[in-house]
DNA sequence: CGAGTGATTGACTTAGATCAATGACCGTGG
DNA sequence: CCACGGTCATTGATCTAAGTCAATCACTCG
C-alpha cells in the first residue's frame, strides 16, 4: 500500500467519481476533505462520509464494478488513487499483503464500532469519559490531545463550547488534570 | 463462512472471553446479546459495542494473537464460534473465500461511517430523513420496516418516543405516509 | 499591525430525554 | 375460552442538558 499511487488535486466541489461510474480503485486523502454523498429523489444530498487527511475511502469498490455513491471535494484537495486491478493482483499473488489489507479493514470495524457505541452516550461528560478511557495510553492514564479542542469536540460528536465546559467541570472536580496537548485522569471517580 | 461452527450457549454475565486471552476466532451471535467492554483502570466498564442476534463479533482476533477486550453476555445468548486456523487456512488456499471476507468487511466500514455519519445530524427529523434516504428500496420511493419501532430508535440513537413523535410530524405534513412495516415517501420536501 | 482562528466563558433557548398514562395485541395457563 | 401479564405503539406534560448566539483574549501569519 506504500506504492505511490497517482496523486490527483480536486477543486473546491469538484467531483472524484459518480454514482454508477466504473470503479478505479481506492483513494487516499492527502489534503482537504472529500465527502461521500447520496442525492434522494428529491434532490437533497445525504453526507454518508466525510473524510480528511490521511483517510481512505471507496475501499468497497474493490469488490464492486461501480461506485455506490458520490465522492466530491469539500475543500481543495489532493488524493492518491490505488488502483484497483494493481491492488487486487498483488492480494492474488502475496496472501501476506491480502492478510494485512484485511487486519486493517478489521481494525477500522473495530474502531468504527467503538465510535458509533460512544454516540450512544447522552451526557456529554460521559461521552467524555468514554473517548479518554479508549484513548489512554500504555500509563493507563494519559491522554495525547492530537489536533485541536474543536477537532475533538466534532470527533465526539459535540460541539466545542459543550466540550470546553465539560472539560473545566471535570478538571473542578479534580477528575482530569489539563496539560497542553495532553490529559492526565486523575481521580478513579467514585462509582 | 457457512460451515457451522461449534454453538456454544451462555449464562448472562458470562465471559466468552477476557482481555488478554488467546484469540480463539470469531464469533456470531446465534441469539441474545453480548458486549464487548473495556474496563478502565478505575474500574468502570466501558462498552465498545453491544452485538444482537445475527452479528459478528471479533474480527480483528484473526489477526491478533490475544483479544483486546472483554466480551461479556448481557443476557443469556448462543455464540458459535468460527475457529481462527480454519478460516486463515481456507483464506489460503482459497483466494475467492478471501475475497469475500474482505469484501464483507468493506461493505461493514461502508455502514459503519455511514451510520457514524447519520449521528452527526442533531434534529430527529432529519435523522430520520437521512436514515429513510439511506434505506430506499429499488422503487426509490419506500423503505420496509424491519423489526419493531422502537428497535429502529435505538438503531438511530433516539428514545423510542422522540421517533413516534417526529414520524407523526412527518405524516401530519404529508412528507411521508405509513403503512404496516413499511414508510413511504411522499413529498419532495421543498428546499 | 490587522485579519483570521482557536480557546474560553456567559446568557438564553430549545429539542429531545424523562416520566407517565392509555389502548391494542398476544401468548398462556387455568 | 377468557382473564392476566407483558410488550409495543402512541401521546401528553415537564425538565434539562446541550445547542446557539455572543463576547473576550491570546496567537500566529503575512
Amino acid at each position: 500500500m506504500k506504492d505511490a499511487g497517482l496523486a490527483r488535486p480536486l477543486k473546491a466541489g469538484e467531483h472524484l467519481f459518480h454514482l454508477g461510474d466504473p470503479t478505479a480503485g481506492i483513494y487516499e486523502i492527502v489534503r482537504g476533505q472529500v465527502r461521500l454523498v447520496r442525492v434522494g429523489m428529491n434532490g437533497q444530498t445525504i453526507t454518508l462520509h466525510a473524510a480528511s487527511a490521511g483517510d481512505f475511502i471507496a475501499e468497497a469498490s474493490l469488490f464492486s464494478p461501480t461506485y455506490h455513491c458520490d465522492a466530491v471535494a469539500a475543500t481543495d484537495a489532493v488524493v492518491r488513487l490505488y488502483p484497483k486491478a494493481g491492488m487486487l493482483a498483488e492480494f492474488e499473488r502475496n496472501p501476506k499483503s491480502a492478510r494485512a489489507f484485511m487486519a486493517k479493514l478489521a481494525h477500522q470495524v473495530m474502531t468504527l464500532r467503538a465510535r458509533l457505541e460512544q454516540r450512544n452516550i447522552r451526557s456529554a461528560r460521559d461521552r467524555v469519559r468514554h473517548y479518554l478511557t479508549m484513548n489512554v495510553g500504555a500509563d493507563g492514564r494519559t491522554v495525547a490531545l492530537r489536533g485541536t479542542v474543536k477537532e475533538l469536540a466534532s470527533e465526539l460528536g459535540l460541539t466545542h463550547e459543550a466540550l470546553y465546559r465539560a472539560l473545566s467541570d471535570m478538571a473542578a472536580d479534580g477528575e482530569i488534570e489539563r496539560r497542553k496537548d495532553l490529559i492526565r485522569l486523575k481521580r478513579p471517580p467514585r462509582v
